[in-house]
DNA sequence: GACGCTGAGACGGTTCTTGTCTTATTGTCT
DNA sequence: AGACAATAAGACAAGAACCGTCTCAGCGTC
């Protein structure tokens, strides 16, 4: 896994990312993501064209590509829908609770934090999700029905993760298998693919 | 204690302590502080006429001091000098290695960070320290011995915290014992006051 | 009403940051 | 060896951010 020479691109982002945990998004710049990377600058320009906006957005790409790697780790094996989804919600949700980097972006610019997990950012959520996820679902439902859930499932961890409920807590497998059946499943029951 | 209305000082001081922990020393701005305290920047430069330095140079003396405040809380009532040194090796060791704000500055600014433990600041963490504990010490040792041994008891401490030893753990109480009855009372035998 | 303190904001000078470009260096392939 | 691609280093101008100072207006207190 871990490659002697790790990809130009990759060394920029993780650099990135180690700048944002030690000063914040808001005030990392594009010299100390070359200086911390060790990439000139003009190299990086050339890999991002357009500046920190498009590095960042490459960043942030690289997160959630890994965010939903390591998910997968979670549920393969998963032998019916229902605890497919169960443990899909249970481990996005203590994943989320668990992440370091994402804590303190939230605790230092909660306006671009959450604008990322709500308005400008859900749609790239969404598509990365539904590339990781939806082979998962396919077995069990039509290929409309799976892109439907797997948008649904993904709005309600991020909700539940902002803002917890009193009744129900998604990193809890008994809590969460309560609700995956009782809101969810019902739902979905007339499009199952009977195998 | 908790005053209604804390004093400006205070305010722009534990605003430049939150920004410091958001940004990190060196990313922080006058703007960052006075945004953060409520308080306008005309009031600030008039609080701190020399801006940065002067103010970052007040929030270091208000860490310390807070810092030393709280130590005096776990050697009052110590009733012999062994019982003394031990107790403040140990709360002050023990206060360092819990400190989140300075392990986030060690993470983030090292080098700065350090100097303010070792050279540049080490003077002013003397004088402090004098001030709060050689009172505690004067019963037991002639003033001029008193100075001396806070010294070098600070210096100790310090040495210690950012090179903890493999044989002694100031930390920890029956360590800490050991460590001053066999290194630092011995040298003030001559000096103590048999009262 | 005079006084002291504070907030708002304008100002010029300085430094930082950005994005682009040119040049030198390095390592690889032929 | 020589050509080539990729990268580092750094110059450069334009723009933004930051700094320190200043003025003025508002708001309580005496």
């Amino acid at each position: 896994m871990s490659d002697a020479a790790p990809t130009l691109e990759r060394r920029v982002l993780d650099a990135a990312k180690t700048c944002c945990e030690k000063w914040g998004l808001a005030k990392v710049t594009i010299d100390d993501i070359a200086t911390e990377s060790g990439v000139s600058r003009a190299s990086l320009y050339r890999l991002f064209p357009g500046g920190k906006e498009v590095l960042f957005e490459g960043l942030r790409l690289q997160e959630l590509t890994d965010f939903f790697t390591r998910l997968t780790a979670h549920i393969d094996g998963a032998d019916s829908l229902e605890e497919l989804l169960v443990r899909t919600v249970v481990a996005a949700t203590r994943e989320l609770h668990a992440d370091q980097h994402l804590a303190l972006m939230l605790a230092s610019e909660p306006g671009d934090t959450l604008g990322q997990l709500t308005v400008e950012g859900l749609p790239r959520i969404m598509q990365v999700a539904t590339v990781f996820l939806v082979p998962f679902v396919d077995p069990y439902l039509p290929r409309r029905e799976s892109a439907a859930l797997v948008e649904l499932l993904s709005r309600l961890v991020i909700s539940y993760f902002l803002a917890p409920s009193q009744h129900v807590d998604l990193g809890d497998t008994d809590s969460a298998r309560t609700f995956i059946n009782t809101f969810i499943l019902p739902a979905f029951e007339a499009a199952l693919i009977r195998s």
